[in-house]
DNA sequence: TTGAAAGCGCTAACAA
DNA sequence: TTGTTAGCGCTTTCAA
């Protein structure tokens, strides 16, 4: 039996009132009450019950977030130091999180309902947003608290934390043509992301602006699975007149693409250039190191937690549209277009 | 302002219990009642308020996981995994998972003491188990329910789930022998943690058994990380003597081991065999693929989520000591030994 | 400076 | 079959 406020009243021969208002440290407590009720706490090792807190409050001092996850071979290094980020902000300001994993789709938005109708969470962290997102349709239309890591298509009047996918596209095909790499192809993240979209119109926008042309065989869909890249980059180099430098949408495609590139004899960086997109720790101890471009995906954790839990306390939030400038990683993946190939 | 049950009981005309008992399927409502009161509920949009049931039932519903995570760039396919192992398994019992993120330490024992005193869960699962785990020696001490991924030393009288490592590197290294490695090196995880020194004592136990040399020298500890994979292998490459096959605790530092070998030229499953533990999704598809011990991580985490809600529940659990028996994974990176080396 | 009492939203023993 | 009542553990009026 765990002990209550109840059995500290009794212990300190006061009301339950008193030991609360002790405990929560009001002024119409004499010290010495306080300073008694204190100690007793302690040696009784009494805890707030935070659940009758809650209640009381009509509060969870919790925040919620839904992983999408794809299946149980579920594993992106992404997602676990975004979570990190938002976990450690979170009880920074203590603040629970409450964590579920569900595939996109009806039991995902199940999984919000439960989650706002049964208040259990005071706000929300929708990540990865799509295109046209359920999520935030519901979140908004009940106007219950929330932060989006990622933009959605129309109407942006709500709070969200995004890097700019479109710039971090441009700089990356723009250092691939600097390399003198002309045929590019590109694998781009599943089309209902809507930072595929983004990234697409930096990857377009560039190629136009690098005056290269936009041969639509050389786009092409991936999964974000180290598998799609592999096997999309399978594709990309059997082709009759190849790429000489692939951009994939993630790091993960691109660590799949170096590998089918290697796996045909290719040397990455030299005869074939090979880009990413995330700058997950891997990257950089990848064979040879990739190029690729850095979200700061721990920060941007951090940033959301603390937007949606000074929306929550409804306390002054500064920018509700944070749009990140990603930058740039040059590493060996991207080397020089070799040669043979430029000849060819 | 969210509806309550009072709400539904008012519009309805029948009395709050009523209400209550028609959602709960009680046997005791007329069906006409319970017909009603659930159309009227559903129209209201009505759903109980969790936290004034938890308060009344004196339980969350809501099991604890608190993330080990070391510094802000923690990136571990594993976890990702076992996260969505974890939270799969709860939401189909209807349970709630509470996620917190801490670095091993006094912050994390903090983490466990609020979760349980403030009743915040039911139970916990304890992950990647310490060899004296202060975690393991709380909730055992206050008998807590609580399940853990891994074993400890000493008395193992608590439920667990733990890969028999001992089994699984005595695998790895006989199949090592089998090619023709003599020289073999293992970069064991840190030493504080259980499953290095079960792993370690299959290394040496098999290193026996097949009449090799344990040179010290071989023998060194890393991270868990790429990059201290790729240190260490660096440091082991460098010796005058170096190792012909190399066997890393993890996937990640194996993967880590591979880039050092391959920057200095070596073919990693012909010049040298490396090996790692875990089977991660990336295994497969590295350059060339990893062999390595196979641990199905998402349905561990299915397991114990499992096994915990049972024993809230005083369930009948079954087994509560399970040890798994992992298999052996061989793939292209631990090559035969070749003859040059052999001559050497 | 303190305590009594109400009430957060719900469930459940008991009575009718 | 239904309603009354009590109470989960806490905070917060209000009164003393």
């Amino acid at each position: 039996m765990p002990v209550t406020i109840k059995d500290v009243a009794r212990r300190v021969g006061k009301s339950i009132t008193t030991v609360s208002r002790a405990l929560n440290d009001y002024d119409d407590v004499s010290s010495e009450t306080k300073a008694l009720v204190r100690r007793v706490a302690a040696e009784m090792g009494y805890t707030p019950n935070r659940t009758a807190q809650r209640l009381q409050k009509r509060r969870s001092d919790t925040i919620g977030l839904v992983l999408p996850t794809y299946g149980p071979r579920f594993s992106d290094p992404f997602f676990s130091e975004f979570l990190a980020g938002i976990g450690n902000q979170t009880a920074d300001f203590g603040y629970d999180l409450l964590v579920s994993t569900r595939a996109p789709g009806d039991e995902e938005m199940e999984a919000y309902r439960r989650k706002v109708q049964g208040r259990q969470v005071d706000g929300l962290i929708v990540v990865r947003t799509r295109q046209q997102d359920p999520r935030v349709d519901y979140l908004r239309r009940i106007g219950f608290p929330f932060v989006a890591f990622g933009r959605v298509q129309g109407t942006l009047d709500f709070p969200f934390v995004d890097v700019d996918g479109e710039q971090g596209m441009r700089q990356l095909v723009r250092h691939l043509a600097e390399q003198g790499h002309r045929r590019i192809a590109y694998i781009t993240p599943p089309s209902n992301l809507n930072f595929a979209q983004d990234r697409m119109a930096g990857f377009q926008a560039a190629m136009v602006e690098q005056g290269l042309a936009l041969d639509p065989s050389l786009v092409v869909e991936g999964e974000l699975t180290h598998r799609s890249g592999y096997q999309q980059t399978q594709r990309l180099l059997a082709l009759a007149d190849p790429p000489t430098a692939i951009v994939a949408g993630n790091d993960l495609m691109a660590l799949g693409a170096m590998r089918a590139a290697q796996e045909i004899g290719l040397r990455v960086g030299a005869d074939i250039a090979i880009a990413g997109f995330d700058n997950i720790p891997m990257a950089e101890h990848a064979h040879p190191p990739l190029t690729t471009v850095d979200q700061p995906i721990y920060t941007i954790g951090r940033m959301l937690s603390a937007m949606l839990i000074r929306i929550i306390r409804q306390e002054e939030v500064g920018e509700q549209q944070v749009l990140l400038q990603p930058s740039l990683v040059v590493r060996q993946s991207s080397g020089l277009v070799t040669q043979s190939k430029e000849g060819g």
